[in-house]
DNA sequence: TATGTTTACGGTACCGATCCGTTAATGAAT
DNA sequence: ATTCATTAACGGATCGGTACCGTAAACATA
């Protein structure tokens, strides 16, 4: 939609610059008050643009804030894991950590909702935010219960769709709660809930 | 904030029908086009009723919206159950086909959405759904694994507040996915939940 | 019964603010 | 000189909220 395709060598040349300042900003408004709250000239503004060369960028702002979306990497999917690690257990300890900080972010509660909040009026924003940060956590899950099923911790007959369901709209559910979450107990959480599906042995042990 | 309290009892008392219409008309355009999309004037003219009508009950929309949402029945927790039931087996097959009906219901997923959108940016609306559509699921829940440990089909060490967190948490997830989901498909899919939580038994013997 | 007072009601108009999308003028790179 | 990017300004629309009008419905008093 950027209309790069076909767009001849003459005259002046797009700033690459101004692209970003306005997904930037896009992105921000659209976390800060939503795909309706997110006028194009306050994100044009904010970017330090004129309108015009939003709408001669993006045509509508349903379009601009799906790309803002898709030009971020969804947080949780870009944890470099140690594919060397020999138990599932000894993987998960390894991701919660990093798993626990990214959903505690502000940011990450933020998005979630706005983008739940769009699913109704706003399916092209949905699904980019779908798409980019909840696939990532379903995929990781996937892996995480494969492995498990071949160590035998998680019996081969369950419903793996379901049970992937229940970890990742656990962790969602409960980032959304009004309730806050801090690290400390996020950790202790993930723990609670991977422990709960068969990834973690029953023995509270640790911590 | 419908000021009812000190309202004096002389002249032309309001029409109580009126209100109805109003709250209905709100929470219609509230699940329509959320919050920032349903304007004041919109609600007053699908309640076929003056804007100053509405304005003379509610001061703000947020209020106005969050008592349309509290004026309903939640759905789910308006289940006449039997409490006299044995084993909590049976306990849940008795409540498994309106709990699938309430979730594959078009407007639960239009409520559900617009509710989590809601949170970053209207608090009180949040506060008005989390009270009357998740609250009675939680509290469903909680019944039901009371239940359950006395009978031991659940291990009495279990942490409850994230096993419920899964329950609720992977049924919300589900209906919120984009792909819909069928009444038969509900049921077969919150059977496929409770069995992983414990509450049902392995064998997916019924059906 | 008759009259007056009080409040609710639907409808219209208005205010300032904000939004969107376009047009006109300016500036930069070729 | 040409071509395009960019900013500033504009017009039409809508928003939330208020003010006013004429009317309808309940009360009080006579």
């Amino acid at each position: 939609m950027t209309a790069e395709g076909a767009r001849p060598q003459r005259g002046r040349p797009r700033d690459p610059a101004t692209d970003r300042a306005i997904l930037d900003a896009a992105l921000e408004l659209f976390v800060e008050k939503g795909a309706d709250g997110a006028s194009m000239q306050a994100i044009a503004a904010r970017a330090g643009v004129g309108k015009l060369t939003v709408y001669r960028r993006w045509s509508s702002k349903e379009e601009l804030i799906a790309q803002a979306i898709e030009s971020t990497r969804g947080d949780l999917a870009a944890q470099p894991v140690d594919d060397t690690a020999a138990t599932v257990t000894e993987l998960v300890e390894q991701v919660v950590p990093a798993a626990a900080a990214a959903i505690t972010r502000p940011g990450f509660r933020a998005v979630l909702a706005q983008m739940l909040g769009s699913a109704q009026t706003h399916p092209r924003i949905m699904e980019a935010c779908w798409e980019h940060y909840i696939l990532p956590q379903r995929e990781a899950a996937a892996d995480l219960l494969a492995r498990a099923v071949e160590e035998g911790t998680v019996e081969a007959g369950a419903d793996f769709d379901a049970l992937i369901d229940m970890m990742v709209g656990a962790v969602i559910y409960r980032v959304l709660q009004p309730v806050p979450l801090d690290a400390a107990e996020a950790e202790r959480y993930l723990r609670s809930v991977y422990r709960q599906a068969g990834l973690l042995p029953a023995a509270p042990g640790r911590g």
